[in-house]
RNA sequence: GUGGCCAUAGCUCAGUUGGUUAGAGUGCCAGGUUGUGGCCCUGGAGGUCGAGGGUUCAAAUCCCCCUGGCCACCCCA
């Protein structure tokens, strides 16, 4: 009684009962889903070194420089826990000859992630995200693709009025010639800016666009997409012409920045009404052709995307008759002791049937039993007693309508396994 | 990393200007009822009042600090 409990670290948490099946169908359903499109699992390790993470992801952002769990292990060597999946795949499938040169090469990944941030509903330090990208090929279509996928994956998970936010970061080149410019707006107009602005005018001149405070100057701001060269356009307009095509509806919003260095041409991400907070994302991803060579691996063009679970949750949570996985749906109940072979041989022939079949031979009263029942959503119970054994039977009982009867055991699992189609 | 609100039984919450043994509802367990759960009756278990320190004759209550949760920033999933 002296010492005091462990208590779970600040922004992990535990999934249990039906939070853990939430959980689970989530990510059940994306890989479904990424199935049928034939992405393939890469499972990756869940520590890299850190320097995957500092050269991939970039040392200029918050991820890496400010969130990222690193340390060093017993053998002195310098690692971190994954904040995001993509720099991990890509070492995996880039490097790796007997898959490096199928294109293209469509992988799925889920997992858990790690961030040290402040945790808040939604946000956790310990997350879980569900992701696919595509390496090898570097085409619009394949941009259109990935969206698809995602798109595919929000609606067989229920969750309908997704808005997809689109944007152009252009080559590296648009890129940085567009920082220039947008430094050379936003430097005459210092003294008017908010802190925040002051600051990512000298660290991250992309992230002013992403200010409320200061509109009226974002809304005069130089447009990224004003400054492409002709041929990232053309591919803008493509991708565009694909979604269309495909029937997903996008919103194109020019301050879709990202917060990684990777990006490039098309970025986007998922946002949802129910979220609070214009930047509280379900997602997010885009094309990352350079992050390879970043890497040291061989020039690998790339484009993915992510979602968070929680963040999934936190939605799903809120629909109607969304069903949360499956409890077992009987329970098989051996009155005495002598009952117990019986009821074993009931509960083996159920499972066998494919139906989910808890089995209680302990002592106890019954209408505790059946209240058991009723917390774990266990709609069916069959008593195996005296009688039972004796005329080789069982006693199914409905314990939302409360009525019964004496079955042979070939009817009753006939029965449940119907009742199961419904 | 910054700011705000909060923490009492498994759960939802009372708890008076600081006052002696911290309560209610609900849930849980046992019995009334030998193999049948929704009502009723009886009894029971369950609290370091989030942790630690301070003020006081006396702290759940006031002060400090820590931990944790939520919210708004920062940022992202």
């Amino acid at each position: 009684m002296s010492t005091p409990a462990i208590a779970a670290p600040r922004g992990t948490r535990d999934y249990l009962d039906g939070d853990g099946a939430a959980l689970l169908s989530c990510i059940d359903i994306h890989r479904r889903v990424s199935s049928l499109f034939g992405y393939r699992h890469v499972i990756t390790p869940i520590f890299e070194a850190a320097e995957l993470f500092e050269r991939g992801t970039g040392t200029g952002t918050d991820v890496v420089e400010k969130e990222m769990y690193s340390f060093t292990d017993r053998g002195n060597r310098a690692l971190a826990l994954r904040p995001e999946g993509t720099p991990g795949v890509i070492r995996a499938l880039a490097a790796d000859p007997a898959v490096r040169d199928i294109r293209p090469y469509r992988a799925q990944y889920d997992g858990p992630m790690f961030r040290y941030d402040r945790p808040q509903k939604g946000r956790y330090r310990e997350f879980h995200q569900v992701g696919v990208e595509v390496l090898g090929v570097r085409d619009p279509n394949i941009d259109v693709e990935v969206l698809h996928v995602a798109w595919e994956t929000f609606s067989a998970l229920g969750i309908g009025n997704v808005d997809i936010r689109l944007n152009s970061l252009g080559s590296r080149e648009d890129r940085l010639h567009y920082r220039d410019e947008l430094v050379a707006y936003y430097t005459p107009l210092r003294d008017e800016l908010c802190e925040d602005c002051r600051r990512r005018l000298d660290t991250n001149p992309l992230r002013l666009l992403d200010c409320k405070t200061d509109a009226r100057h974002v809304a005069a701001a130089p447009i990224l997409l004003d400054g492409l060269a002709a041929d990232t356009r053309t591919y803008f307009h493509d991708v565009q012409e694909g979604l269309r095509a495909e029937g997903i509806p996008f919103t194109v919003d020019p301050r879709i920045v990202r917060g990684l260095d990777y990006y490039c041409d098309t970025t986007f991400e998922f946002w949802h009404s129910s979220l609070n907070g214009a930047q509280n994302a379900l997602g997010g991803g885009g094309r990352y052709d350079g992050l390879a060579e970043v890497l040291g691996l061989p020039h690998t063009p790339g484009v993915g995307y992510a979602l968070g679970v929680e963040r999934l949750m936190v939605i799903r949570s809120e629909l109607e008759g969304i069903q949360q996985g499956l409890s077992p749906s009987v329970l098989v109940i051996a009155l005495d002791a002598e009952s117990v072979k019986h009821a074993r041989t009931c509960a083996t022939a159920l499972r066998a049937a494919s139906v989910p079949t808890a089995l209680d031979v302990a002592k106890g009263k019954l209408d505790r039993k059946f209240r058991w029942c009723e917390r774990m959503g266990v709609s069916w119970c069959i008593m195996c007693g005296e009688d039972e054994v004796r005329d080789g039977q069982v006693t199914l009982r409905n314990l939302q309508d409360r009525t019964q009867e004496r079955l042979d055991m070939d009817a009753c699992i006939a029965r449940l396994a119907a009742s199961r189609e419904e």
